[in-house]
DNA sequence: TCTAGGATTGAGACCGGACTCACATCGATT
DNA sequence: AATCGATGTGAGTCCGGTCTCAATCCTAGA
């Protein structure tokens, strides 16, 4: 059949035209069904092309359609299975609609973004999902938008960037968890996460992301409510592999004024928390109660199976593809997107914190 | 700056060497960077550039190097933490050498395969790394060496493709974890897999995957060489859903010759198997001993943490893109690849089974 | 039989870069 | 001053498709 080995050159479509003895116009248009073709050539150009085993040129189509059928997704890491998900949301949203997706990891690098972004706007994908590592600094997402090509944003809000962005309230809903863990009875309540900072957490600092900024004004506010101060010596950012987490947990736990509970900023984090309360010896809840972000399966296989905050990722990722998509095809928004709500699925890692007398603090 | 909203024409080559006045010829040498510019001219086409703000197409300049840097990976489910984290040995691999990847799931369909890697194909990716669905119907495979373009299998092997294959030799691990299992004294060993086969299993069948088929080899093996009978009977090939998966769990832990092991073909299934096996209120290991495949970190957090088959699973990832890489840029292989060799974990799911007397059949 | 109007068809432009080729330019050599 | 090799430079082709446009073919209606 085919010359042995490396073939050089591919068959186009002028190989077919002179093999089916027509001109390159007419078969193109029978390959590529438009414009007007006899039976008979038609006929010819496509037994030619079986023959040949012809496959048009993608690259080629997509330099003078203008249209690479091909959407650009940078996420901080699919290691994750956060992103996992929210990328099984978009690649299965794509192929339905016959759109490939190009995917590039930043390791949550700025630096690694932007570069990102330019690479996808080169190689002229159709549009951009992002998952901006920061929420501030934000000008290469603002030179997507002025570069005229569709941009959505993922999991993420990004200042002064505006575009449609698929992400749970994590206000809300870190004011609803931080609650249930308040009237469980805890003060003490320490947040994990891996932003970076410059400096250790103040109240009130900017921080690099919107979700984290968010989700701590969710627990300050509980606290408010409750006419409770907000511990915040027990915010612990820039948390970064399972050695400095495992680290971070342990001396969150001991001293006179340890945490009676730890949220978990997300599922990688939580692994190295828990593991680390394990080692202590300590027992979840009785010891120190715990929450985490993202509903992972194996969150129901520990013991005791642990609270969490569960996010519609896959959703989001669906959701954000099929507007991107919208957009790129012109079209306008057909109703509101769907809503994007997490929600507190208590299970069994929050109990009473073991020193009930700070309830008596209650009254502040 | 640029004029609001969505600009319809990109810069170009041609507008940059219009505003440095001069030709398009020199533009493009001083902008790609080859070829003789004087100091004059390049400075004054960066400037131009600069200004107008332009950005090669990479499209254009793929069509006539032939090179599109970019890489196809074909995987069954990269929702699952195996191909994530082995997507990110590639994508760390790729953007390391400039390359980018172009990421298809396919659900393990092979239809889905078959067009995933046309789609590639057409897009005229500068290699292929594939993990077959099928091990057995690999003609789409065929063709892509006969297409010319580099081509690597990543976790599978595929029957009549004689490419680089990156995979870890599933019979003698397969082996060694049934002989740990027979030597606690189990006999009764079940084995749960998602390979989907038209009939149920009896021995010697051939699967459509050479990794269950060899792990399916190495359990007989095992049983053999311990001389003892191989209960087929305990193989539950075609697991789907977490629902299914938890009533095949539920069916080999019930009846008077029930499966006093079971191991889980992966991540995926495990979560289910464990869940039932917590469900229905037995424990581990007591009960029933367990046994994984694949080391993720949770599995150090069940009580008891698991004994698990550890994959080097990133590892295969950087091994497949470099090699990849590596066969595209034409270079020999520089020596043999890297050891992957998947270990055994004991840790704390495997022990004795209830019913001691089956060690009295040792002798067969 | 003649002709208008739609169906077919082929030549060639074009998309945006890379690259070949022939034609300057220029300082250095003899 | 004539020669030579090393740059510089611009015109134009090519990659593999899509698409415009003018020319040609047909067939039905007059």
């Amino acid at each position: 059949m085919s010359t042995d080995g490396s073939r050089r050159r591919d068959v186009t479509v002028a190989d077919v035209a002179k093999a089916a003895k027509v001109s390159k116009a007419q078969a193109a248009r029978a390959l590529g069904n438009y414009g007007a073709v006899s039976d008979d050539v038609r006929e010819r150009v496509l037994a030619a092309a079986e023959e040949l085993d012809y496959r048009p040129n993608e690259l080629a189509r997509s330099m003078n359609t203008g249209k690479s059928n091909t959407i650009g997704v940078v996420v901080g890491d699919i290691e994750n299975p956060h992103f996992g998900l929210a990328m099984r949301g978009i690649t299965d949203t794509a192929k339905k609609s016959g759109y490939n997706v190009i995917l590039i990891n930043t390791d949550e690098e700025r630096a690694a973004e932007v570069d990102a972004v330019r690479v996808l706007l080169d190689k002229r994908v159709d549009g951009l999902i992002v998952a901006p590592a920061s929420s501030v600094e934000t000008s290469h997402l603002q030179q997507v938008r002025e570069s005229g090509r569709p941009l959505v944003l993922l999991d993420r809000a990004a200042a002064g960037v505006d575009v449609e962005t698929f992400a749970v309230d994590m206000g809300s809903i870190s004011y609803e968890s931080t609650k249930h863990l308040i009237e469980a009875g805890h003060r003490r309540i320490a947040f994990v996460s891996t932003v970076r900072t410059e400096a250790p957490y103040v109240a009130g600092m900017e921080l690099d992301s919107s979700q984290i900024s968010d989700r701590l004004d969710g627990i300050r506010r509980a606290f408010d409510d409750a006419g409770l101060p907000h511990p915040t010596d027990l915010i612990r950012l820039n948390a970064g592999d399972a050695d400095s987490i495992m680290r971070i947990t342990r001396e969150l736990l001991s001293g006179p004024d340890a945490a009676t509970a730890i949220i978990a900023s997300d599922g990688l984090i939580a692994l190295s928390v828990v593991e680390a309360i394990q080692e202590s010896g300590r027992s979840i809840p009785d010891d120190v109660s715990f929450l985490m972000y993202d509903d992972f399966a194996w969150t129901r296989l520990t013991t005791p199976p642990l609270t969490v905050i569960a996010q519609p990722v896959y959703d989001m990722g669906i959701a954000s593809a099929a507007a991107l998509i919208r957009q790129i095809e012109g079209r306008k928004a057909a109703g509101p997107g769907p809503d994007l709500v997490a929600t507190l699925i208590k299970r069994g890692s929050v109990g009473a914190p073991k020193d009930a007398e700070v309830l008596s603090q209650a009254g502040g």
